[in-house]
DNA sequence: TCTGCTGTCCTATTACTGTAGGACAGTCGG
DNA sequence: CCGACTGTCCTACAGTAATAGGACAGCAGA
């Protein structure tokens, strides 16, 4: 499990951790009960405090994307998503208006975003459901 | 054109702005050619300063969403997107990939979410399609 | 129990971002 | 040409967010 950070790429090192991880959750390259780096090592590499990484692996507890087991370490949950049905749709709500709103301003028509959006799919689940999906 | 913006939203009012503008062009609800409201009155009406204003369009014109004519005003332009077609098929997918890690995480199945973006598109054709699109 | 690992809390500093007010430039109608 | 409107630039201030280092707590193996 290797991460790439940009420190000029304006976006916080801890966000694109965040973002980093819950993309391979997503992709299954990083499978439920794995676990993951721990804080110092994964500080050292990548350069950086380690509080930088905790706040990180503390964001994504809140999503419940991990769990912390105290003494032991960071550990992929199985069963995401900690909050209640009305929140969750309108999270994936936004999200996907955003996408929506995108399109229209970038003139992609409908038939192309949904292809897009298919083939994305197709992405992760192949990735997910492959057990080498990662790379 | 009335905007609502939440002072305890821990959003920036300029972010708000700029989200709820796109989202009304999208939607059809503001219309290739029409003027904004300008600066000033609109900062009155929502209490804020000019500048909170200003910052939005500003951001609205680099996105290429609007364009300003010097002592006149702005207008939201017809065809969006400056950028090149690398970058725009990039900013979508970003914003794809991340409704479809959302979906992954909050154990959304294919079906529902392609059901759900395929709901959005609808909803914003129509609106965009119908004069009265906006309510 | 001691050592070395795990994550956590508290605190401090730094940098940045959001917001604000004053003065300026372009346009238009009297 | 003057006044009232448009948006813009510059500067300043305040709050917050990102990052960092020291000390602490839980677990496991020697």
């Amino acid at each position: 499990m290797i991460f790439q950070i940009d420190f000029k790429a304006g976006k916080p090192v801890y966000l694109q951790l965040v973002d980093q991880i819950r993309y391979a959750a997503a992709a299954g390259r990083l499978r439920p009960g794995e676990p993951l780096p721990s804080i110092r090592p994964l500080a050292e590499e990548l350069r950086v405090n380690r509080n930088t990484i905790a706040k990180a692996y503390a964001e994504l507890e809140n999503q419940g994307v991990i769990e912390t087991l105290p003494g032991k370490g960071c550990f992929l949950k199985a069963n995401s998503s900690p909050f209640t049905k009305p929140i969750r749709d309108k999270l994936l709500l936004t999200e996907i208006d955003e996408a929506v709103v995108m399109a229209h301003h970038l003139q992609i028509d409908r038939d192309k975003f949904l292809a897009l959006v298919q083939e994305r799919l197709d992405y992760f689940e192949r990735k997910s459901t492959n057990p080498n999906g990662g790379k």
